[in-house]
DNA sequence: TTGTATGCGTTATCAA
DNA sequence: TTGATAACGCATACAA
């Protein structure tokens, strides 16, 4: 069972009063020299650590920042789910804080959680991810002044908020001048159907590429729900094709499947660098998702450090685009 | 910025004291139906939420419950940890509870982790994964009663701990008689080296399932570190099987992928379910990890609602085996 | 620079 | 069955 040492303790053994030990943890500064390195001293040895409960009563801050854990929907993409939540771990100890985990069916109904967080156990602030065009819980909580930020930028308005993303248009840019400087010419490109924000990024970054290369992408883009069987079927009707970048790993490994040998063979660039892709030495893009995570923790700590979210002025805004890493393996 | 409603403010507008919401809250029998009913109408009408700290104050409950969560060790797993993540999630907030996250490079240090969550945050039990061999963790909890479960059993000592886990012997047991059933009757196995606790079980079902069925098991055994490759090579040298059981998914793979067509074709059963398997069409073995969590979740509740682990006498104790689900596809 | 007093929201104890 | 009071550990305003 873990100590039970308070400020008091402390103080005593000591021989100062309670309120120089807070001191020396909240104001250190106020303190003199040869006070504080006792207090520290008696800190050490007691083993003293601060009552989050207590704290909590009169700040109103619980140091937990609340995250969301999502069904598996495109179960291939847990291990990013997976990377992303290590690294927010990670990132938060250090800075004092902690992930609180949290689920929803639906976005309405995560507004319902939101509640229970906030109200029962103060949480000071939340990431979000998987944002989408009118992202109704981004309103509400910007409406209720708490603080948030998003893996996934504000897609109807950039600077809505703080966000931090991956550019993923930079990511298939990088993929397709690899291609052309391997030597191909017709590349193709998979995706999802039009409309998702992220789809749509990720294409314009191949198109671009192509253009900027100086090659047409005329009859070169497929758009299909995600999948490994899609991905073969539209590598297949990509037949002119020499290479592809795809907007995703189950996409890039049908498409390696359904052409890897032979006259036919087609190089194949996946996106997220998941397991599967690592496993069969398919090329992929790999998002720094560490680095995502440490950049959501920094930014909620400069919310909750900024005293302007406190009235009813804007919050500060902060936004964070990362390049991802093009991995290049056997498939291209 | 959510409702700053008291248990105060309820006792005022119900006209009873604080005492008697606290009752109604924490013991409603003790008060007369027509009270209750009255103060129960309030904290609607106010939308009164317990505020968690200072209840945390009085009976140094947090209502948090600690999840360790892994660097990724071997990535194509996340998908495992992610579904029981989002299981435990989803048990815990019905219950009461919220899940907080942590991680440790080792074993040690998470035992240094144990004493900031217990101290600061006052969490109120551990959930573990990965358990093995004399697992120090484990041994530390015990030690200072620390109320906790594992996925995964005690292997040391059964009975030692409160754990749940899957029957890896029945996975690979019904593996091997559906295969039986199929018409093989030369199976191999491929798993990893001898000594892993979990790798050892689901070899024994294996061989146990075929030893049953009156078929030998010379010979047909493989043990490798884990991966596609791996189980590629292990499999060419089942040139004698027609089907095999695998102790986890990219072994499989591996070996469906070095034979999956023309004479020697090989059925191939994995472990896991990962989305690997399901998109290949890939026959697993299927752990019901929403269960597990569920599992976990109930045991936890129960040693805190257990007195006896606030004295020395020893903790209440569960062990739950669940069972696995073959899935069968394609492949077998 | 250090010490004293007060209150945060809850529950436990005890008296009515 | 209900109500008054104290206490949990900390941080803040204020006094010394």
């Amino acid at each position: 069972m873990p100590s039970k040492v308070t400020i008091e303790t402390v103080a005593r053994h000591a021989n100062v009063s309670r309120q120089t030990v807070s001191n020396v943890l909240n104001a250190p500064d106020m303190v003199r020299d040869e006070t504080r390195a006792r207090v520290v001293a008696a800190i050490e040895e007691l083993g003293y650590r601060t009552n989050n409960a207590a704290r909590q009563m009169r700040t109103g801050r619980s140091n937990l920042i609340g995250v969301r854990i999502d069904p598996v929907r495109n179960g291939i993409e847990a291990s990013v789910l997976d990377r992303f939540l290590h690294g927010l771990t990670e990132a938060a100890t250090p800075a004092g804080y902690r992930v609180v985990l949290y689920t929803a069916a639906d976005d309405d109904s995560e507004v319902n959680t939101y509640d229970d967080l906030l109200a029962a156990y103060a949480v000071d602030a939340f990431i979000l991810t998987h944002t989408h065009y009118d992202d109704s819980r981004t309103s509400w909580l910007r409406e209720h002044h708490v603080p948030f930020t998003t893996f996934g930028r504000s897609w109807s308005a950039p600077e809505e908020h703080s966000w931090i993303d991956v550019d993923g248009a930079a990511g298939t840019a990088a993929a397709t001048r690899h291609l052309v400087a391997a030597g191909h010419r017709r590349i193709g490109f998979i995706g999802w159907p039009e409309g998702s924000a992220v789809g749509d990024d990720r294409r314009r970054g191949w198109s671009e590429a192509m253009h900027h290369a100086g090659l047409g992408t005329d009859g070169l883009a497929r758009f299909t729900p995600d999948g490994v069987d899609q991905g073969a079927t539209e590598a297949r009707s990509l037949n002119g094709a020499t290479a592809v970048v795809c907007a995703s790993d189950p996409l890039a490994f049908g498409a390696w499947r359904a052409r890897s040998s032979g006259a036919d063979r087609l190089a194949v660039i996946g996106f997220d660098d998941t397991p599967v892709a690592q496993a069969l030495g398919l090329s992929s893009i790999r998002q720094p998702l560490a680095q995502v995570a440490a950049a959501c923790i920094e930014t909620v700590s400069m919310l909750l450090n900024d005293t302007r979210h406190d009235g009813d002025g804007e919050p500060a805004r902060r936004q964070v685009l990362l390049e991802p890493e093009l991995i290049v393996r056997d498939s291209g």
